[in-house]
DNA sequence: TAACTGGGCGCC
DNA sequence: AGGGCGCCCAGTTA
């Protein structure tokens, strides 16, 4: 028997409590018992749900009976079903979510979508229905009964709420679907006018059941659709991967409590010291600043940049700001607001007055050609501006907003993390991961994104050596943001990391050979090891050259042009075209000669064009464990017009590769983890990051004890990319951590 | 008030 | 026209 279902829940930050309240299924008999639901009720003051214990055994029993189960987004429904104490045989999963992913990698992959794309149906009434039932008793619930826990931004059981966001699932109302039932039923206990009508009851399990019939039906047809594309045993590979996503997520990744404060207090005093003091420099300047929030600039600090303009009603209190930043002329007219009214016009003229401010010159951005703030133009600001309280302004609001950026990461982080039995102090944050949730191969991981956690530290700006008093000799002021995070006091980390993977891959593939110089003689000249003296050699050799024989000789003796270089060469990585590529390089004609000194690529770049334009899409290196004669499709993006966006096909081909040679590595690791934790070593995957993986393991003795492990692992990463065709040497390096995952050593 | 867009910024 | 993501804020619009 072949079965779908899904399951509807109070929320989806299941760290916190949150429970499946209706469990739909349907079967391939097509018959009139084929859909089977549970729905049950949920207490509006605790939003716990009532699940009868014969209904976990009931589904239990039919998943038990099932040979395979059609889920949309399995990872999710686990997580659910492990509420309820039911596990998910993972063996019998098929989730449509990777086959949409993997059958049209940038295309929608909510059901609503999928179901349109490979049914022709449309199933979007139900879900706007059930939208606007949950809205209308939410709105009721506020006024009626206060008390009940509705789903709102700011509730600490529901960290993943927001007022306003891009995904549906974090909205608040989608996170009550259980209201209607308990409305209509508190409505009718106490004997008052029933309100909606009969469809209110049953809006939600028809939704529901409209989602699971449609799940099996868009199962069958997307498993059918890959087999006769030929992508069967990948899309058997990539069902690894919501089973590990789910592992990954239920063990979570530990937090430093008091660091964490301390270090949000220390930046809530910063940033409100240095608020204070940009506000007093705009005072001196007879301009009364309002400061945004976190790194956002508004009208009124643009006014201050560029220059204000400000309209007074000579009869009212009436004042208005004008941007004449960008260029707006300033049109004089009547007060609008005490002239033209109900009696007589008055016609109170406005008295315009402008100030200069700072008067900063315009940088404009890239990418709209307006005005912009962001940190390459504050940069700007800071290297042309003379010293002054203009410049002062500049350099401390650069600061502040990137503590105002660190600030608001940290406050995420406090919001979602739950405590750590046992570990007093340490806290666990529970990251939802997405495996399928970007245009190629990454993950995507959300509440909160633990993929971006800062790096950056901060310099003593008193440094002077050893004995300075203000950072005891480190020369740091602060720690990254990333020593908020740190393995409980009986675990250590092991943080995995590919080297260059990104940079290999395309290298190797095509064998050029400077580049593969650089990875095979990592300490021998003419570039040392750093692609970036590659780049330097084609784009300045007459200053590379005589320096060639000399580590770090061009670095040294030219370090403006080195970190040219250098973000011309990450700019190239992330698919830059010529003109940017030339404007980072600062030398016309940069990208020929880099595409000249480098032939190979230039010719591998050409192809995956030519191949995406062709045929819209491109492939992963293949895989010779799984399918060496395919690899991942990927689509490339399009622009309007429906032409290739021509920078997308070799970067989403070689990130693709990369992150299909983590994943694998992933699975693989975590199977090892698997086995450890049957043997007794508790060891688990904590997190992942594009190209590294974290570990967290059981503290040993000594920084030794657990090395042999930590280096199967390493080998066991290393072991993907041989596994590509063509084997491509993807040699990981790993950092052990104690303390904080600031604090790593490096040991290989 | 909610929904949406644009801009900004963190990571790889 | 510099790829991918998530999150936050400001400002506009329905």
């Amino acid at each position: 028997m072949i079965i779908s279902l899904d399951t509807e829940t109070t929320g989806c930050d299941f760290a916190h409590g949150v429970m499946p309240f209706l469990v739909t299924t349907c079967d391939n008999s097509r018959g009139p018992d084929a859909i089977k639901f549970w729905e049950w009720d949920v207490d509006p003051l605790t939003r716990v749900s009532d699940v009868p214990s014969e209904d976990v055994v009931t589904i239990a029993e039919l998943i038990d009976a099932a040979d395979k189960i059609f889920l949309q987004g399995s990872k999710f429904d686990a997580r659910a079903l492990a509420a309820i104490n039911i596990q998910l045989p993972w063996d019998k999963v098929s989730d449509t979510l990777a086959m949409g992913h993997l059958l049209a990698s940038n295309h929608r992959h909510d059901l609503t979508a999928m179901c349109i794309e490979y049914l022709g149906v449309d199933i979007e009434s139900y879900e706007l229905h059930v939208k606007e039932v949950t809205r209308a008793c939410r709105d009721m619930v506020k006024h009626e009964y206060p008390y009940w826990k509705i789903a709102q931004e700011g509730d600490p059981d529901m960290p993943s709420v927001k007022k306003s966001s891009k995904r549906d699932e974090d909205k608040p109302w989608k996170n009550d679907m259980w209201l209607p039932r308990a409305l209509l039923k508190q409505k009718h206990l106490e004997n008052r006018p029933i309100f909606g009508d009969t469809t209110w009851t049953t809006a939600c399990s028809k939704y529901a059941n409209a989602d699971s019939e449609h799940t099996l039906y868009l199962g069958l047809e997307m498993e059918r659709l890959i087999r006769e594309r030929g992508y069967w045993k990948i899309y058997q590979h990539r069902l690894d991967l919501p089973r590990v996503a789910c592992e990954m997520e239920c063990y979570g990744v530990t937090a430093i409590g008091e660091y964490t404060e301390s270090v949000i207090a220390d930046y809530q005093y910063h940033v409100a010291e240095s608020g204070a003091e940009l506000v007093s420099i705009a005072q001196e300047f007879g301009y009364e600043l309002e400061l945004a929030e976190g790194a956002s600039i508004n009208d009124n600090m643009r006014g201050f940049f560029y220059g204000s303009v400000e309209q007074r009603c000579t009869a009212c209190k009436y004042t208005k700001r004008i941007k004449h930043w960008n260029g707006d002329s300033v049109r004089e007219v009547v007060c609008p607001k005490c002239s033209g009214r109900k009696r007589k016009p008055v016609n109170s003229p406005l008295v315009t007055s402008r100030r200069d401010n700072l008067k900063l010159n315009v940088v404009y951005g890239h990418k709209t050609g307006s005005a912009s703030l962001d940190k390459d133009a504050m940069q700007e600001y800071l290297t042309t501006l003379q010293e002054g309280p203009g410049l002062d302004f500049i350099r401390l609001l650069t600061d502040k907003r990137k503590h105002e950026t660190d600030l608001t990461y940290m406050q995420s982080y406090r919001r979602f993390w739950v405590p750590v039995p046992g570990a007093i102090g340490y806290y666990r944050i529970h990251p939802s991961l997405n495996p399928f949730g970007t245009d190629h191969l990454r993950w995507a991981s959300n509440s909160p994104n633990l993929q971006n956690v800062s790096t950056q530290e901060e310099k003593c700006e008193e440094c002077d050596g050893e004995g300075c008093p203000a950072c005891g000799g480190t020369g740091k002021a602060r720690l990254s943001v990333r020593a908020c995070f740190g393995p409980a006091p009986d675990r250590e980390w092991w943080d995995a990391d590919f080297r260059n993977l990104e940079k290999r891959i395309p290298v190797f593939e095509c064998g050029e050979k400077a580049l593969i110089e650089v990875f095979e003689k990592p300490n021998e000249p003419p570039y040392w090891g750093s692609d970036h003296n590659v780049l330097a050699s084609l784009i300045f050799p007459d200053d590379y050259w005589p320096l060639a024989e000399v580590r770090d000789g061009f670095k040294k003796k030219h370090l403006q042009k080195y970190k040219k270089i250098k973000n011309t060469n990450f700019a190239k990585q992330y698919g830059a075209g010529k003109r940017k590529v030339d404007a980072t390089a600062g030398v016309v004609g940069a990208y020929e000669k880099i595409e000249r000194g480098l032939p190979e690529i230039a010719k591998l770049q050409a192809s995956c064009l030519a191949k995406a334009e062709w045929t819209g899409w491109v492939e992963t290196l293949p895989d010779r464990t799984v399918d060496p004669d395919r690899g991942y499709p990927v689509l490339a993006s399009r622009t309007e017009d429906g032409r290739i966006l021509s920078t997308t096909p070799f970067n989403y081909k070689v990130s693709g590769t990369a992150c299909w040679v983590k994943n694998t590595a992933l699975v693989c690791c975590a199977a090892r983890c698997a086995q450890w934790r049957a043997e007794g070593f508790d060891a688990h995957v904590a997190l992942e990051v594009h190209d590294s993986i974290l570990f967290d393991f059981p503290r040993g003795r000594t920084p030794e004890e657990n090395l042999p492990r930590a280096m199967e692992l390493k080998a066991l990463m290393e072991q993907s990319g041989t596994n590509l065709v063509p084997s491509i040497p993807t040699p990981v390096s790993v950092e052990y951590i104690t303390e904080s995952w600031a604090k790593g050593v490096t040991i290989c």
